[in-house]
DNA sequence: TTCATCTAGTCATCTATATGAATTTAAGAA
DNA sequence: TTCTTAAATTCATATAGATGACTAGATGAA
C-alpha cells in the first residue's frame, strides 16, 4: 500500500489524512478497532513511531480512541458528561442538563446562497433544512435552524422525527456515519421578531441571543450548519480558550 | 540532574512539568532559546525523543515555539493576528482593530471572597485592582475589572499606567514574566447600571454583555481574573469548539 | 563590498528495537 | 463446570541513531 496524494507532505501527515478519509468514508463502524499499530505499519510500509505519530493526531481530533492492551477505536457518540462538547448554553444556576428537544419541521430544499456558502456546496444542491425548539422543564431555551448536505445525511429522511431524540450529533453519527470534531461559532445579540417571541414565550422586542454555528467534519469539511436563538435573559456560555 | 517529583508519572511529563517550572520562574526571557534537544537530553539523562515529547506539550500550551534550524524559543507575546487569542469581543463590522485602552484606577487592596475563590488564594491577601475602558474610534466598547495577585503582579504597580499600553498580556509577560497561555469564559447578559450605562454612553437600562474571564498560566494556576461588560448591540463573539 | 559557498548547529522526520502495562484468549487444574 | 494461570496481543514508554531541512556565521571569490 502507498502513500500518495502529496509526496511533500511528510508520511504520518498523509497517513493521517489517509485514516481519517477511511473513518470517514465509513470503512470502520463507530466503537470498532481500527488495525493494530503493527498492521497499519506493515501495510502502509512505515515504521510504527509514524502509525503512531499519525494516529496521536486523529486522537487529539477527537476521531479515535486508544485502550491499552485492547487496540484502537473510532470513537462513538458518547451519552456521558462528554455529550456538552458542543452544547455551550448552560441553565441558569449554570448546571448543565439535556434539554428536551422538539423538532417543528424537516423538510428537502435547495440551498440559499447563505447556506450554499456556509456549507461550500452550490447554490440549489440539496439539502436538509430542519426546525427545532429545545426545553427546559418545557419552557423553551433555545429555537434552532439546521441545514445539512442531503448527499451526506439521506439516511435521516427517512426516520420519524419522533425518534430523532434529545441530541442531534449521536443520531448524525449512529444514523448517518457522520462525526462532527469541530465547531466554530459567532454570537451575536439581535431583538426577537414576532414570530421568534411567540415561539420561545417572551414579550415583543426581546433582546435574544443568536448563536450560528459551523460544525466540522474530521477532513475539516463543513457539514451542518445551525442558527440557534434563546432569550438573552436566561443566556449563560461557557467557553475554553487555549 | 534528576527528574523526582512522582516517579509514577513517565519522564517525558515530569520532564514538561520541570520546564514548565522553569519558564514560570523566569530562568529564560521570553524570546530567549531554551537549551537544544540534545543539551536538554544530556542534562536530565533522557533520550532526544523524550525531550522531544516534553516540549511537544509545551508548544501546543502555547509556552514555546520551534524553529527549525534555529531552537526553541519561549514565546513572546505577539504584536500580529494572534494577540487576538484571547479578545473575542469583535468589532461590530466583524474586522478586529486593536481597542485602545484607558486606564482608569489602580490600586492596592485585600481580595474579597468572590476574588479570592477565582483566584484560588485567601480572603483579604493583597490583590491588585484595576479598571479599564476600551475604545474604537474613541466610542466605549468594553468596562472592565480585572484583579491580579499583588504578589506575582507587584512590577505593574511601578509602572505609569499610561505607559501600560493598549494590551496587557504582553505587559503581564514583559513587565511581570507572567505568560497567560488558557483562559476560561463564561458569557451572561445583564441590565447595566445608572455608573455602568454612563461609563459606556448607554441610555439607561440598557442590555450589556458580561464576560467573565479566568486566565491561567502554564502550571494552571490562575493569575488573572475580569469581568468586562460591553453594549450588547454591539457584541459578536467567535469561539472555535474542538 | 557583494555574492556565493561551505560548515556547524538545530529542529523535523523516520526507522528500528526493547521493555512495560493492560487486556484478551486459551490451556489446564480443581 | 469454574477458576487459575500462562501466553499472546496491543498500546505506552523510552532509547539510539540516521537523514533531511533550515539557519547563522565564516570563508573566499569576484
Amino acid at each position: 500500500m502507498n502513500l500518495a496524494v502529496d509526496n511533500r507532505l511528510p508520511r504520518y501527515q498523509r497517513l493521517r489524512d489517509d485514516l481519517a478519509a477511511r473513518i470517514n468514508r465509513n470503512e470502520w463502524r463507530p466503537g470498532d478497532p481500527i488495525p493494530s499499530e503493527a498492521e497499519l505499519g506493515a501495510h502502509y510500509g512505515v515504521a510504527i513511531g509514524t502509525v503512531r505519530k499519525a494516529i496521536d493526531q486523529l486522537v487529539s481530533d477527537g476521531a479515535l480512541e486508544r485502550q491499552q492492551g485492547r487496540g484502537t477505536f473510532v470513537r462513538r457518540a458518547r451519552f456521558n458528561s462528554s455529550m456538552f462538547r458542543f452544547f455551550r448554553f448552560q441553565s441558569e444556576s449554570g448546571e448543565r442538563r439535556v434539554p428536551q428537544s422538539r423538532i417543528l419541521r424537516r423538510k428537502s430544499v435547495p440551498a440559499t446562497s447563505a447556506v450554499a456558502s456556509a456549507l461550500r456546496i452550490a447554490v440549489g444542491e440539496p439539502v436538509i433544512s430542519l426546525s427545532r425548539l429545545r426545553l427546559i422543564d418545557d419552557v423553551p431555551l433555545l429555537a434552532e435552524e439546521i441545514w445539512l448536505q442531503k448527499s451526506r445525511f439521506e439516511a435521516i429522511l427517512a426516520l420519524a422525527t419522533s425518534e430523532f431524540g434529545d441530541l442531534l450529533y449521536p443520531l448524525y453519527e449512529n444514523s448517518c456515519g457522520q462525526i462532527v470534531v469541530s465547531a466554530d461559532e459567532i454570537l451575536t445579540v439581535e431583538i426577537a421578531t414576532e414570530m421568534q417571541s411567540r415561539l420561545l414565550r417572551l414579550e415583543a422586542n426581546a433582546p435574544l441571543i443568536m448563536i450560528e454555528r459551523l460544525a466540522f467534519d474530521l477532513e475539516r469539511r463543513p457539514i451542518e450548519w445551525r442558527r440557534s436563538r434563546g432569550p438573552a435573559d436566561r443566556f449563560r456560555y461557557h467557553a475554553e480558550i487555549r
